[in-house]
DNA sequence: CACCAGGCAAGTA
DNA sequence: TACTTGCATGGT
């Protein structure tokens, strides 16, 4: 619409995110080497910690199944066993094969293709494969595809709540709007930002977003 | 032992 | 629309 730094709001989110970066450090998210090992992360790592999908990983890159091609030869069991450290194997490994028929069926199975299509009808492809819900399908957006959308999760939800810059009941689209409406289109930003926070409610958020030690703590 | 992790879909009321 | 439940491993 208009003045999106000038905004009270924009401001307290970037003191929050200067708090953060000076406290944490940049964090260069997403950690992988391809776009589609970022996708292939990004469903992994539904409500599972990254160290368990790192093992998950590490075997399908041994398999050589970090491929378009490889994983959509491969079986769904056999897809599953390799996956298995990552938790909810059985479903994900569905997860997975669904994504890859998206690839398949809309791009032609080349990635490429698929990074350079229209932010919002990617998202909405995305959105269309079961097993990619918001999260996931943003988190592919801004750091496979590199569109400044924000993307939200827990840990986003209770420091906006606590901070009030959203009721507690927020859905993902107002809470992810708050962030829109207030910063600029900047996907650097938009990366570091979500990472930052992930950061911070891991190390200190876990059962409130504002303790003592917080590098947060004292802005709301 | 309990609790949590970088969610989502399907079922119920 | 708004809850609830199943999915599962590995670390604290």
């Amino acid at each position: 619409m208009n003045e999106k730094s000038g905004s009270p709001t924009g401001e307290r989110l970037m003191t929050m995110y200067g708090r953060l970066l000076d406290h944490f450090g940049p964090q260069e998210w997403w950690p992988a080497e391809t776009p589609f090992e970022m996708m292939v992360g990004s469903v992994l790592t539904q409500n599972t910690s990254w160290s368990n999908v790192e093992k998950a990983l590490s075997n399908l890159e041994r398999e050589g199944l970090l491929d378009v091609g490889r994983l959509r030869a491969v079986g769904t069991e056999a897809l599953a066993l390799a996956i298995r450290p990552a938790g909810y194997y059985n479903v994900k490994a569905k997860r997975l094969k669904n994504l890859v028929e998206l690839i398949v069926e809309r791009y032609g199975g080349d990635v490429p293709s698929m990074l350079v299509e229209d932010p919002e009808a990617l998202r909405s492809a995305l959105l269309g494969v079961s097993g990619i819900g918001p999260e996931t399908a943003d988190s592919i957006v801004l750091y496979a595809a590199g569109h400044p959308v924000f993307v939200v999760d827990a840990y986003t939800h209770r420091i906006l709540s606590r901070h009030d810059l959203v009721d507690e009941g927020a859905s993902y689209d107002e809470i992810q709007a708050t962030f829109s409406d207030a910063l600029p289109e900047d996907v650097p930003l938009f990366r570091e930002f979500h990472a930052l926070i992930v950061m911070a409610g891991k190390t200190y958020c876990r059962k409130r977003p504002l303790c003592e030690r917080c590098p947060i703590q004292g802005l709301e």
